[in-house]
DNA sequence: ACCAGTTCCTGGCAGC
DNA sequence: TGCTGCCAGGAACTGG
């Protein structure tokens, strides 16, 4: 599923593959996932130049020469290919754009959680979607962070998870920077200490670099542009490791659920207090 | 305003 | 072998 570390790896292979080709034809397959219609994407998309590409949460926004943005948000299952040569479009692929130079992007996504949408560049301000996202966990300060969650409610996994507070971090990443962190997933958020919200902005940070770094978590289908896995899988100590023994101590790793997600956490490491 | 529960969607797998 | 039913979860939505 992919999170912030697997959205930079696309963006950073995108950058790699599409940056400054020009969109010379479209294929489009209508579905839920599109939240544009064919007809706006076609006149919007054909011969526009890749302008820049960024990544915003679990969000990639291609900026095209017109100066409006294509978001595309990839949602658990949701892919992006590069292509340098033709080839049939698949069950679950979406839209392939052709550039001039005959290579191909094409975006599939199996269980349709995704969204491909044209935002005009006149309207990328008021866009909610982007506007209502918390800030970059990489980006922001320790002084802030805990700030900004000193002032949150809930448990501390339910709000890693919510985008409008911090945006990008996923179920494997919150899991994984929590065991780092030593906090229980079921811990109040106004019961952790300042020095408690400190360690987890580092584990946060340190987890989301490393996770880049091995080119992100491949636990069910996810790969990159040029169809490459990443390797971070290997380095969970928690996430998907139920009944194992934890990597610190020994102990069981325990599964349980919390909003309707499994939460992995190591029953002695991460106490509640 | 806020929080918990429900829904969307499909492939993979366990169990019979 | 083939069928049924459950599970994975990001985010929008609904109901209390």
């Amino acid at each position: 599923m992919p999170e912030l570390p697997e959205v930079e790896t696309i963006v950073r292979g995108l950058r790699k593959t599409v940056l400054s080709k020009k969109i010379k034809s479209l294929k489009i397959f209508p579905s839920r996932v599109l939240h544009s219609s064919p007809a706006f994407l076609k006149r919007n998309l054909l011969r526009q130049r890749i302008q820049e590409i960024n990544r915003r949460g679990k969000n990639i926004i291609i900026k095209l020469s017109s100066g409006d943005l294509l978001v595309i948000h990839l949602g658990m299952t949701g892919n992006l290919f590069y292509l340098n040569r033709p080839a049939f479009m698949g069950k679950h692929d979406h839209i392939d754009l052709e550039f001039s130079d005959r290579t191909h992007l094409r975006y599939g996504d199996i269980r349709k959680f995704g969204k491909f949408k044209l935002i005009k560049s006149s309207q990328a301000i008021k866009e909610g979607v982007l506007k209502t996202l918390g800030p970059e966990p990489l980006e922001i300060s320790r002084d802030d962070f805990v700030q900004l969650l000193q002032k949150k409610k809930g448990r501390i996994k339910s709000v890693l998870l919510n985008q409008s507070i911090i945006a990008g971090i996923g179920n494997i990443y919150a899991d994984e920077a929590l065991f780092e962190a030593k906090l229980h997933p079921l811990q109040k958020v106004s019961d952790i200490s300042r020095n408690g919200l400190i360690k987890l902005h580092q584990a946060i940070q340190k987890i989301l670099r490393k996770a880049i770094k091995a080119g992100g978590s491949s636990v069910d289908n996810y790969r990159d542009v040029e169809g490459e896995p990443g390797f971070f899988q290997f380095y969970h100590k928690v996430y998907g490791r139920e009944g194992e023994p934890c990597k610190r101590c020994g102990t069981k790793i325990k599964r349980i659920i919390i909003n309707q997600r499994s939460t992995h956490f190591c029953p002695k490491c991460q106490k509640k207090n």
